[in-house]
DNA sequence: GAGTGGTCTAGACCACGGT
DNA sequence: CCGTGGTCTAGACCACTCC
């Protein structure tokens, strides 16, 4: 492989190398070259070229074909393909908008029945009840209610949730990774309350997120509760295989 | 490897061998033999092991720790991890719910800029334009307008969508095998007509969903548009990793 | 038959976590 | 220090596609 660059593992790297040419110099369908080939070309073993191919299929910029060969796929332009967005901040760059958070409200309080259900504790546990504002273009678009565990991160405040995406924040200064977040959608009705901060108005239809995260230990570490108004907000999202 | 069952690749024997044992003798948190060992005991080589292993940790079975061990997650229980559902029937079904459809026309026809739009294809091509009522228990829930290219499905006709799931139906009898699915989800409110064909009232809250699939060239092979009751229908998605 | 991707081996060295 | 997972090699045989 090219001298520089190590550090990063040989099929990093041949990704790396592949996903340029691909996007560069080939066309939808053309036939990559062999893996004995790749494995010559690089100087790697064929496994390893397998492993770098293997990754680039799963990203969807190739697909292959038993006995005939490894072909270019289309997806290329699509750029922002976050398969499994679930951070706000991402949808809306990815929708050319300009995203803002404004925390409302931070506090620790004891855990009723309805929140000790969706974080799978014991009612009274300590938590963490955050509420923010989501704007896009410094329009109001989403109301969070979210509420963590407080055993996990014991000492967040609001001030390092401004400072960086909330989800940087778990694993950065916590170590806690989301490795699978379950989202439930669905349509209601805008309360008097929420009217008032999505500077809206009662009764508006609203599209509302319910949201559970997931460690890679599989514990709850996250329960979220949004509610998205009903004209703005448009959630989209990308099924792999 | 026991002799037995043969044919499929070791490491997917590998994975079956270990999800039962996961499942039946093995506590979250558990440590799993080291690759070394699973090696020699099932005599294989470790790289084999290894694809086994990965798999594992893909279906979020064990999570690994660099220098310590592989251990088991707790998901096993959570069986329906039908990670990045986007077929209306096995929704239902994991909500306990008879899933049912009705198809209320199937024509052929050219497109027109919108669909065409949708399609990727040029304006006054050959479509199949596919209306059908979704039900679940018997309950009207959600209406679907599925426009297809013409060109990759030429002989399908509603006969054959009575009988199957119409993504059993593309690969099954196109070769065509779902890749990536885009949605976008939104709110809105229920048209006259909308409103007849759901036995609702018009200008009731809904939930609209657009699809747009792609097979593994990344070929548009499908435009769909669903309207669906905002009291009776929730969407259940999960992401992953 | 020639060329492709799919599976598998036996062994090596590295990087990390604990003792 | 040892044992763990992470990376990588060189080579083998199989299964599929096309000529």
């Amino acid at each position: 492989m090219n001298a520089a660059n190590d550090g990063r593992p040989l099929y990093n790297q041949l990704v790396d190398i592949l996903k340029v040419k691909i996007e560069n110099e080939m066309q939808v369908n053309d036939r990559l070259p062999s893996e004995r080939e790749l494995s010559s070309q690089y100087d790697l073993s064929r496994t390893t070229v397998r492993i770098a191919l293997n990754e680039l299929e799963l990203m969807g910029y190739v697909h292959r074909q038993h006995g005939k060969g490894t072909f270019v796929s289309n997806v290329v332009k699509g750029q922002t393909d976050l398969g499994g967005t679930y951070s706000f901040t991402e949808q809306m760059k990815s929708l050319g908008k300009v995203p803002e958070t404004k925390i409302l409200s931070f506090k620790t309080m004891k855990a009723n029945q309805f929140v000790a259900e969706g974080l799978g504790i014991d009612v009274d546990t300590e938590i963490i009840k955050i509420k923010r504002l989501r704007l896009a273009d410094d329009e109001p678009m989403m109301l969070e209610r979210t509420y963590l565990p407080l055993s996990k991160f014991p000492t967040l405040d609001a001030e390092a949730l401004q400072k960086a995406p909330m989800y940087d924040v778990f694993r950065k200064d916590y170590n806690q990774v989301v490795k699978v977040a379950d989202e439930v959608l669905s349509v209601g009705i805008m309360t008097a309350n929420d009217a008032r901060l999505l500077s809206f108005y009662e009764g508006a239809p609203v599209l509302k997120l319910k949201r559970t995260t997931y460690n890679n230990k599989n514990e709850i570490i996250e329960y979220t509760l949004s509610v998205a108004r009903g004209d703005k907000f448009t959630y989209h999202l990308r099924h792999q295989r």
